[in-house]
DNA sequence: TCCGAATATCGATGAACGTCGATGCCATTG
DNA sequence: CAATGGCATCGACGTTCATCGATATTCGGA
């Protein structure tokens, strides 16, 4: 079965290559795929953009069910992949979960994508 | 069957839309997505990266086939993907076909990532 | 210590996607 | 006008993915 990469494994590999500079390798590509793919889905978009408009850019589990209008089980999911790609944090305190945003994490993936 | 949106489709709703702001509407999220899944792939990745180091930013099809090392359909269905998402054009020289960036497209998609 | 609430994991299912070989289309060349 | 070469489309196949219900886990309260 295919297993998750950690947050230091992606972010560390999609930290440092350019994409209009020159020709990316196969690594460098399958690396910034990774990250690219966690940002490219609707749901995960929005539960970004959710948790980054909240208080202290966090949000816990509970609230983020409802906005999104999908399951628990399948919000978790999104969740976890969005920690896996290094884009937010998870701190648990007491029964709830709460996601907060890297800071930079946006801004890293955004300066790849231009020349300078 | 599903159809792949165009060029105006993407890019118009792809323009306007900040991430970390204000949650995104289902609909903003949905064409964002589209937007993103374009640049998920790294076949697409590497297909980006040598038509923009190539002279011009420009880049026959017979010269992107060898590079990326697949076949010549799969190589043809990318370049769509990537055309329909804004970030490439197409124009037909004799036999041959050259994908070209659009500047500013990969600029764009980079400034809705980011809070500024 | 037992119960309920919040969240993660599991297993299954249907849809979307990447890939290729075969084929069709079109422009150039002989 | 026939032949060739570059490229797009088609049809099919295997894989990945998003989603959900059911279940496990963990924590706080009574």
């Amino acid at each position: 079965m295919p297993e998750l990469l950690t947050v230091t494994d992606v972010s560390a590999g999609a930290c440092c290559t350019p994409l209009v500079r020159e020709p990316l390798s196969a690594e460098e590509a399958e690396q910034l795929a990774v990250t690219m793919k966690a940002l490219a889905d609707p749901a995960r978009l929005r539960l970004l953009s959710i948790v980054a408009a909240s208080e202290n850019t966090e949000a816990c589990v509970c609230d983020l069910i409802e906005p999104v209008g999908l399951s628990q089980p399948t919000v978790s999911h999104h969740l976890k992949i969005l920690t896996a790609a290094g884009f937010l944090t998870r701190s648990k305190r007491g029964t709830w979960a709460y996601y907060a945003l890297v800071p930079g994490a946006l801004d890293r993936v955004s300066k790849l994508l231009v020349a300078s």
